[in-house]
DNA sequence: CCAGATTTGCTCAGGATGAGAAAAAGGAAG
DNA sequence: CTTCCTTTTTCTCATCCTGAGCAAATCTGG
């Protein structure tokens, strides 16, 4: 059994190549994207040649579009089904998750204006939503699929897992409930080009895994914070609440943080003692290998 | 901040775009990988037009090429730095990781060939390899990246993560103990065209991380199985070994696999009982959410 | 001064995990 | 047939991690 040639195959297969970028920040407790347009639609530039590595080439066009450096860059997935914009032609997109510090302004558009039904912190519009989600899901997937749904939404004694953001993701999809021509609804969510939603959706899942086992939240965060400004950032991310004591207790014994000697008035009870990520310490263990808490309660 | 057109760029990017596979099983208990020739080289063809999946494509090249259905296949990473082969053209592959049942035959390279450092089971070539790699990488580590090296390679306190095997390839790489110009040794491994052993040692750590949330494993074994059988298959992908009571216990308490009530004589012991996967319970589920246990010990 | 809010620390139960001891059940060698 | 060896299988125990609740400490704002 020969292995042939790797030049093997009858269709040459030169196509267009595009470098997407998913960015998000936290702007107070609401994380947000970097996308514009109606419908949105994310930053996308082309490789460059003479760019060495795609990170290089994918900062650079972050850069020149928003005026945006990136800090934390990772590779997500790449999109090269047929017929993914509608067109026949095959069109090949290397997706990255970005994290960039705060911001606002234009083509900052919230996260879960996009997937409505990933933000589970208590809320007044949260309730109505899920409701209405869970019901069009339940009637859809009644019976053959009802496992599968159930798990996912955390129904029947399920945990709800905030990692499985693109598995759901996906079930709508099937569902015909996120079918991007529709109109936007307050529960299903406002509409993207092509299938950028679903890479949205994409980031979102690998962001909320990534932020089970790695530190990641530090390159959303100031050189100096609060234990309970960090807690909000992580909950914002997660979608969903976390015990507080639990929480600090967690931060505390990995040693991922040491006091600044600086505390914070602005908080409105006790004041809080200030922090700052012990770089020194992890960007040595390349960042892995210590954890912060994301929810996973019932 | 308007975000303009993602046509956007001075360089039209139309380059070839490979699919790379890493195609693993495991054969009584040394994984090996589809991969032939002197030097070795991973089977790759092109993105078919008429294909419009991705994994369709791959499927249908290594069917081709190998002989090969594939059972499990999950993208990896995208590879397209430039310079990747020593050309000055961009080449852009798109690698997936596949997992098949137990062959042997020309083609099939015993995976820890390609990378002795990652199998730490005991036996008489581990140890003398081990310390002649640990020599080499204190004496270039020492002493900036000394926290670093003994943070990958389990020293000095810290646990051996088998998750880890891309870092330490990539440690040793940097270190300049596996540039493929130089002739195999013992304990640096055989070298391979290309960037082709990084993709293999890219492969070997998704699959160790993936094994300790979601049971793949079930994708190497045959319909019916003993669990001493199970645990000889991970313990050769994780390249370490587990306390055997702890092992049949996790595999029981999360309900992976059901009794047959067939019993396996040839075990040289105790006959074993044979269980089947309970594939019904977890096709259903995503096959998320499940894990089988790697060890993680000092 | 009091009410409210947030930070901070402590405790406790339950589950998961690492490690060891040992019984059960066969095959192989003598 | 008996003895030894090997593997399977079941228990037990200490420890750590995690979820959850209670309560004290400390400030701001009215």
């Amino acid at each position: 059994m020969e292995v042939p040639s790797h030049r093997y195959g009858v269709t040459v297969s030169t196509v267009r190549v595009d470098l997407v970028a998913v960015v998000v920040s936290v702007d107070g407790q609401t994380p947000r994207v970097l996308a514009a347009g109606a419908p949105r639609r994310l930053p996308a530039g082309p490789l460059r040649a003479e760019q060495t590595s795609l990170q290089a080439s994918l900062r650079e066009f972050v850069l020149e579009q928003t005026g945006h450096r990136l800090g934390f860059v990772e590779q997500l997935y790449t999109f090269a089904d047929l017929g993914r914009g509608g067109h026949a032609a095959r069109e090949v997109s290397i997706s990255y998750l970005g994290l960039a510090h705060a911001d606002t302004g234009p083509g900052w558009t919230r996260l879960y204006d996009l997937l409505p039904w990933e933000d589970r912190r208590p809320g007044p519009r949260a309730d109505a939503g899920r409701v209405e989600i869970v019901r069009a899901i339940r009637a859809w997937a009644r019976p053959d699929r009802s496992a599968r749904a159930s798990f996912l939404w955390g129904l029947d004694g399920h945990p709800w897992r905030p990692e499985l953001a693109l598995q759901r993701y996906e079930l709508l999809w099937e569902a015909g409930l996120v079918a991007e021509s529709s109109d936007a609804t307050e529960a299903t969510g406002e509409g993207m080009v092509q299938d950028h939603r679903r890479i949205v959706a994409t980031a979102l899942s690998r962001l909320r895994a990534t932020l089970q086992y790695r530190p990641v939240v530090f390159e959303l965060m100031p050189d100096a914070f609060t234990r309970g400004r960090l807690q909000v950032v992580v909950e914002a991310l997660a979608g969903s609440t976390v015990h507080t004591p639990n929480f600090r207790r967690l931060v505390g014994q990995h040693g991922l943080v040491e006091p600044t000697g600086g505390v914070d008035h602005g908080t409105g009870g006790r004041p809080a003692r200030l922090y700052r990520f012990h770089r020194a310490l992890f960007t040595e263990r390349d960042l892995v290998g210590t954890k912060l808490p994301v929810p996973r309660a019932r």
